[in-house]
DNA sequence: ACAGCAAACGCGAAAGATTTGCATTTGGAA
DNA sequence: TTCCAAATGCAAATCTTTCGCGTTTGCTGT
């Protein structure tokens, strides 16, 4: 039994898994889950959701190790924390995502995306006005209104 | 002793006083310390921050009124509440201060103002291209980096 | 295929942060 | 000055987030 033992070619790991080793964390199974999670999701999802889901979906991470595998995924780049508005930080895939902003409903915390951004070359100008900074790596930007819904 | 009673030309009340006024909220001696306080402040403070002044400074207020002073604040537009990057949130005042946005350090959490703004009229360009949303009134903008100091 | 080690994880407890209920006080309109 | 809705203080109840530590596991080198 040393041929090939199973169908699926498992040689060449989940989407997950190399998106890890991209970036030189394990691909462990919390990780994994919150990246398919994450993947699957269209918009910022807050911490207690993602528990909830992961409670349901696979077998359920410790609270702890949800916060620490966040931790490493925001660090690494690939996943992205957003502000809501509210008191609790959301968190979004970011890899495989074009770059994009939200539109945040103030009534009921509906999101859209817009792909409108910041002209070209503004981090730069912003970089050279600034006295106290050496670079700049990235930027949020988050449009607050009311969705039509809550408009009435 | 009805003619003039005290030197203080108490009819005017305080700026604070104006402010809460002016946004139909009550000036009460929470707010107008919590609007003095983040006047004095240069940039966006935790609500901790703001709980060990308070205790400091004036008599202190429980931790409850804070919360509860702080969320009438802002829903009134007072004062806003940034995102920077970490897991709490912060709050500076907005009133009387030019729109403006802010670079992050992402090393020490240094903040540094930066008054340049999205181009005139984007807003109205994010909306237009929404389908879900009927008005936008406001926008956050952060970039994040690293300062000179942790530069090194 | 296997051993070894640093990195992750689970679990439970600790520490913090935020909210709620309720009795009491108070700003400001009448 | 009176009065009432809105604020506050206080303490308890809830959440959220972090920590310590013993156990498990991904993955590198053999």
């Amino acid at each position: 039994m040393n041929r090939k033992k199973i169908e699926e070619p498992e040689i060449y790991g989940t989407e997950a898994q190399h998106l890890l080793w991209s970036v030189h964390l394990k691909a462990t199974p919390g990780r994994v889950a919150l990246l398919d999670l994450l993947n699957e999701e269209k918009h910022p999802v807050s911490i207690a959701h993602l528990e909830s889901r992961l409670r349901k979906i696979s077998a359920g991470l410790a609270a702890a190790s949800i916060y620490r595998a966040l931790d490493s995924l925001v660090s690494v780049g690939l996943v992205n924390r957003i502000d809501t508005g509210t008191i609790h930080a959301t968190y979004e895939i970011r890899v495989g995502r074009r770059h994009h902003h939200h539109l945040i409903c103030m009534g009921c915390g509906d999101i859209e995306d817009s792909e409108k951004c910041l002209p070209k070359g503004i981090e730069h100008t912003v970089l050279a006005d600034s006295k106290k900074f050496a670079s700049l790596s990235r930027h949020s930007l988050e449009f607050f209104g009311t969705c039509i819904k809550c408009a009435k």
